[in-house]
DNA sequence: ATTCATAATTATTGATGCAAAATATTCCCG
DNA sequence: CGGGAATATTTTGCATCAATAATTATGAAT
């Protein structure tokens, strides 16, 4: 247990990511009623912090609340699946195409070296995987619009909701790299349109097959 | 006072609505602290449902919470509006595009008759702007992703917090209306790229210049 | 035996109370 | 008279308690 933390955070939302973890490891199964009293016993809290973490989640997506019958571990379909990924697909394709036309050069240089690292990582598969999470990442700060940011956070929750955890086709990592390397190339131009619509391309061919 | 509701939400969720209006209305103010046991008192009612509603409220963005100071009207910025309407034009351009491609039949005789609504209300400013509304709500829930709807929702939820509460430019309801033509044109061809190019003109004309 | 109604149990929702923390105020000292 | 520390007040945040609504079980009647 970690006794001190730096930046105190309320009881809720420390609750709320615990609920979070448990959900994302489905330990807390999708279309399943949560149990608060169980719950706060649990955690030896109660039911006041639970509930309004609970309010959090349900915005967050990964909850539904129905009236006068609880919380619920939020159900995603297939197709909800296929809409959150065309909207992760939409947002994420335009934060690029921005950045290509307005990042300076020290962003250019970041994305560059971050690039240059995925290309290193190629024999290492997790690395590979945690490195292209971070150039996703920055590329998404570097569009600096902080409602964005927050959609896909929340969309990409939504994502891991389903039972294939990972957004992206696994072995394909070669494929995968070439394209980074075009997205590279026309962000380093400054074309936004093209880093745009590779960028779209790139989520296109990363899409799971699913079911 | 409505005595009976078919659907009884529950008390926090007619609290948050209670709010929002207040926050629309500018009644609280953007930056302004919240004052939950004035407010608590005022309804007559707890603070406990109070505060639910302002988590949900945080979710939307429409206040923000700090830790051990309470819940604060969020403030936005130019930037920060520039930012969503960036957001709501790429959705709902989007959206146009993916109905333009999908649309049943009935469903593009649906937006035919609602345009043509729009070219009949030339004259009255109100309705103009009502069918408008409209227009782009079904066009929203043709589209079919629910994820998107809510984001659109809480975006224009955002918007709202500006003190000019059009979204759009007043006195261009002629330029609207050619636009609103050419977007209908695309879209009843079934040409989505060209609808979805038309209507982000259609944004990007119609951003008020703010400030 | 099956169905409908009623009662009992269970769980959610709202109210109240208490403790900790942050801010404002006051008092004392330089 | 000004600055800083200590105290007091205000307010958040969590816990406990009460009430309302829903579901299930039980019993009676057809």
């Amino acid at each position: 247990m970690s006794a001190l933390s730096l930046a105190p955070r309320a009881l809720y939302e420390e609750v709320a990511e615990l609920l979070r973890q448990r959900i994302f490891k489905r330990e807390l199964e999708p279309g399943s009623w949560i149990d608060e009293l169980k719950l706060a016993e649990e955690y030896g809290i109660s039911r006041t912090p639970l509930r309004e973490a609970l309010k959090v989640l349900a915005a967050e997506g990964l909850v539904t609340m129905k009236v006068r019958r609880g919380a619920y571990v939020t159900e995603v379909s297939e197709k909800d699946l296929a809409d959150v990924y065309h909207l992760l697909s939409l947002l994420e394709s335009d934060a690029a195409g921005v950045v290509a036309e307005r990042a300076t050069p020290a962003q250019r240089a970041e994305l560059q070296a971050l690039h240059q690292a995925l290309e290193e990582a190629v024999e290492d598969r997790d690395r590979f995987f945690s490195v292209n999470e971070q150039f996703h990442m920055r590329l998404l700060e570097m569009a600096d619009n902080r409602f964005r940011e927050q959609m896909v956070a929340d969309l990409r929750k939504v994502m891991k909701l389903n039972r294939h955890n990972s957004l992206f086709k696994t072995g394909r990592i070669t494929e995968s790299l070439a394209e980074h390397r075009a997205i590279m190339a026309a962000l380093l131009a400054g074309n936004g349109e093209q880093t745009m619509q590779r960028m779209r391309e790139h989520f296109h061919n990363g899409l799971e097959a699913a079911v």
